[in-house]
RNA sequence: GCCGGGGUGGCGGAAUGGCAUACGCAGCGGACUUAAACUCCGCGGCCGCAAGGCAUAGGGGUUCGAAUCCCCUCCCCGGUACCA
């Protein structure tokens, strides 16, 4: 036996003992309350990196904190491995998809297992086996049958690098998300998930403890506004289509002094006319042109074309003429949008560029209309120019318009949503196949349940075009119809792999069932998570997705419970030494195996624990591990060389020992259910210095000191496992420390005895007196004025005013 | 522009109305050691000999008392953006 702590000793020891015995396995029948803790599973994309550590170790001493609280908890890992770094290896290297991603896994899955980590890795996930995506393409089925998945012609986002459509989540400031190419319109026909609706109920976030960030952000992805739809004759021989517009501010239709709809809108097509058919079938290719990014620009001075067609104002019968314009989105409400120059700047500005009139149809809240107009007025005082509706508030405007319009059959209040049906198709090839079959008789047709999985066809070549090489497999593609067995074409694209990643947490209840995704009864033992941690970058795409799917998955009668996840707590991003995101470039790149081969997986754990407050993450610096390291031996120290012990130690010291431990489990414990680990190692380190001055102090009671050391292996336990154990089992205690009972604070032990009270004279500190715990106000003043300082402060005056504030402090103000 | 989070020693950070700078890093001094450190002890905001004064991005306010609450301004990070 060793006396010095050697991490390379004692970590891989423990590791392998608790993998035999299965040690983190969380059984289907233990009867104490379930804890089902997850963090974001990876990708496995070869390596794990010091974001992962980042994520995961103290999402695990959050599971440890519970399993030693009492709870069955299960912790497990699992592998995100579809998508579409691994065919970019296949086309760039040769190499198997397939093989790729499963030598990372491999590696990935040893990596994990250096951490320490309590993962149950009886329920490991891997969203690429076809034991699992057997269940993706279910779930597609079941969304499909309920009306919830369906195939679609729209403009959807194509990346060109990526060659595949992305969802609208998967855009970023006009660029692909993975790839960072530039991304084009196109019209393609898609599959999407109808999330949108359940738009207002993924606003809703009752029962749930999320942070108030991903809250709000979710919110404004989904973006609902009130308001009203308003239909317009559109003044065109042979067109008897209405222009329908969606307007938060039907209170000012009196005000529209022209109509835009987005180049795309279908009605362009058949209002203009003869005379503007060139300048604007040239504007609305000069428009599909311009990338996301350039029509997406706001300062971008307006620009947009007349069609020559005029639409009529159902309120006042006014002929208002109607123009294109890009800053009108097709995506957006329905494409189109009653100008109203007067009340909102954009329409302003477009009216000012082409001279159409600016007609206000509200009064200003103060003073007289400017003329002219130097700016759209948002909010008015009372409608003018309005017609038979003149004088009304904006409220009243509202809804005495919207009910003129809705009895008259030309309008109804509606609430309108940002947030667009999720794309789910890719036109890539390492996802999982969507279970459709292309019928020439039937159209689209369901792969029958009981033919899933359709297996994704293994070791294809890739072509220079970048095309899914499952277009080109014959034998896969062409299948006979489910329904008459005639000839029939497979679906080609595969699904998102965000939807692989959407349920997997309901998969983890029951990994290996071959009948069903979960049963009833594992769903019901299991979920929903208890505690979710992982990336606010995930905001609007997983952690809206897994929403969606959960409540679509509650409405079929699979789960109980209206939210997947109910405590979510996200880390910030680690960032390298110089503040920097990590990236190979920069050079700035720290690589956790070097830190563990050198330091042991413990101390790099309590450093990144250590570094600062886990939701705002920060630069993290490798220099800073010589302190967890001294602190860790310290603490190895203290537990392997007793001091001389007695049964009759001094009093005092004895009782400020167990004072110092019993605050220090009230500490700890607070700090864990906050996940404040920084401060958390702070208290624990305070401790285990209050420990060393308590030995060198000289003799110590025998069991003061013996539970100092056991509460200081056991609040460490979460945070170094390996270190813990050991320690554990050397102070003579039964395997394992990480099945322990967490300590329970004594409240009269972590008790003063006495207080310092701080003494202020006008607000400076000036003094401090020591009093007992249970002083009176009386007592307390006493003791103060009695102070050779304060009486030279005060200099014969006499105190205005005394604040007393009992434990803290005094204040004498002159 | 709008929404969210921030700005405290040389550095990471602590304190969310009551002792500013906990706990660490780096630094300095000392002990032990032939020598060392993943050992131990100590020092450490700035000005000042001291008494004391001044310091939490900047300015103003509330309060007996403000890093903390309120108002204004500046800066950094993240999100989002012609959303009708």
């Amino acid at each position: 036996m060793t006396d010095r702590y050697d991490p390379h000793e004692i970590e891989p020891k423990w590791r392998n003992r608790w993998l035999a015995d299965n040690l983190y396995h969380a059984s289907d029948d233990d009867p104490r309350p379930k804890w089902f803790a997850l963090t974001m599973f990876p990708y496995p994309s070869g390596d794990l990196h010091t974001g992962h550590w980042y994520a995961m170790a103290p999402s695990d001493a959050a599971a440890r904190y519970r399993r030693m609280l009492g709870f069955n908890v299960m912790f497990p890992m699992g592998f995100d491995s579809f998508g579409l770094p691994a065919e970019n290896a296949a086309i760039k290297r040769g190499v198997d998809a397939k093989e790729w991603t499963y030598a990372n896994i491999d590696r990935m899955r040893e990596q994990l297992k250096l951490m320490g980590a309590g993962f149950d890795w009886d329920r490991e996930v891997v969203t690429s086996d076809p034991e699992y995506y057997r269940w993706s393409q279910w779930w597609f089925l079941q969304l499909y049958n309920r009306g919830l998945a369906y195939r679609a012609e729209a403009a959807a986002n194509w990346c060109p690098g990526c060659k595949t459509v992305l969802a609208n989540e998967q855009v970023v400031d006009g660029r692909c998300e993975r790839s960072d190419d530039v991304v084009q319109r196109r019209f393609l026909t898609q599959w999407f998930f109808r999330i949108t609706a359940y738009a207002e109920e993924l606003l809703k976030f009752e029962g749930i403890q999320w942070p108030e960030s991903i809250r709000t952000r979710q919110a404004n992805w989904i973006g609902r506004s009130e308001g009203a739809r308003l239909s317009f004759a559109v003044d065109v021989p042979g067109v008897d289509e209405l222009l329908t517009v969606f307007t938060t501010r039907p209170d000012t239709v009196f005000g529209a002094t022209f109509m835009v709809l987005a180049p795309e809108h279908a009605l362009v097509e058949k209002i203009t006319t003869a005379e503007q058919r060139a300048s604007v079938t040239a504007y609305a290719e000069s428009a599909s042109r311009a990338t996301e990014i350039e029509r997406l620009s706001t300062d971008r001075e307006k620009s947009g074309v007349f069609t020559g067609a005029y639409a009529i104002n159902p309120f006042n019968a006014e002929r208002i003429p109607i123009w294109i314009a890009d800053y009108v989105l097709v995506t957006y409400g329905t494409g189109a949008i009653m100008a109203v120059p007067a009340h909102d700047q954009r329409d302003f500005e477009f009216a000012e560029k082409f001279g159409l009139e600016i007609r206000p149809v509200y009064a200003p809240k103060e003073g007289a209309l400017p003329n002219p107009l130097r700016e759209a007025l948002a909010h008015g005082s009372r409608t003018i120019s309005s017609g038979a509706f003149d004088g009304l508030d904006e409220a009243q405007a509202f809804e005495q318009m919207v009910d003129w319009a809705s009895e008259r059959g030309v309008g109804e209040r509606t609430t309108n949503y940002r947030l667009r049906d999720w794309l789910i198709s890719r036109q890539r090839y390492w996802g999982a196949p969507i279970p459709i079959i292309h019928c020439e008789q039937h159209g689209i047709v369901p792969v029958p349940e009981e033919d899933l999985p359709v297996t994704l066809p293994e070791h294809v070549t890739f072509d220079s075009s970048g095309v899914s090489p499952l277009t080109q497999i014959a034998d896969w593609v062409n299948v006979r119809c489910p329904v008459d067995g005639g000839p029939a074409r497979r679906e080609t694209d595969t699904l998102d792999t965000f939807m692989c990643s959407s349920w997997y947490q309901m998969r983890f209840a029951d990994p290996h069932n071959s009948e069903r995704p979960f049963s009833r009864a594992a769903a019901k033992q299991w979920l929903p998570v208890d505690q979710y941690t992982g990336g606010g970058e995930h905001a609007v795409m997983h952690l809206l997705y897994s929403r969606f799917f959960w409540k679509a998955a509650r409405d079929m009668g699979l789960v109980e419970g209206d939210e997947p996840m109910l405590r979510l707590v996200t880390q910030g991003v680690i960032l390298g030494p110089d503040g920097n995101r990590m990236s190979k470039s920069r050079g700035n790149v720290v690589a956790p195996d070097e830190l563990v081969s050198q330091w042991g997986a413990d101390a790099f754990r309590c450093q990144l624990m250590f570094v600062g407050p886990w939701d705002q993450g920060g630069p993290y610096n490798p220099t800073g591990m010589a302190g967890i390291v001294k602190w860790l031996h310290r603490l190895w120290g203290l537990a392997t060389e007793e001091p001389t012990l007695s049964t009759d130690a001094d009093e005092e010291a004895t009782r400020t020992l167990r004072r110092a431990t019993h605050k220090t489990i009230r500490a700890v414990t607070a700090e864990m259910e906050g996940f404040r680990f920084n401060t958390l190692i702070s208290r624990l380190m305070e401790h285990t210095t209050a420990m060393q001055r308590a030995r060198a102090a000289g003799s110590v009671d025998r069991a003061a000191w013996e539970e100092a050391i056991a509460t200081a292996i056991l609040l460490t336990a979460p945070l170094a496992p390996h270190l813990a154990e050991e320690l554990w089992e050397r102070i003579g205690k039964p395997y394992s420390v990480h099945l322990a009972a967490w300590p329970v604070c004594d409240a009269a032990l972590a008790r003063d005895d006495e207080v310092e009270l701080v003494v202020q004279v006008n607000g400076k500190v000036r003094d401090r007196v020591t009093l007992p715990l249970e002083a009176s106000e009386e007592e307390a003043r006493v003791a103060v004025f009695a102070s050779a300082i304060v009486r030279q402060w005060l200099d014969g005056a006499e105190p205005r005013r005394v604040i007393y504030v009992p434990g803290k402090l005094l204040n004498v103000v002159l």
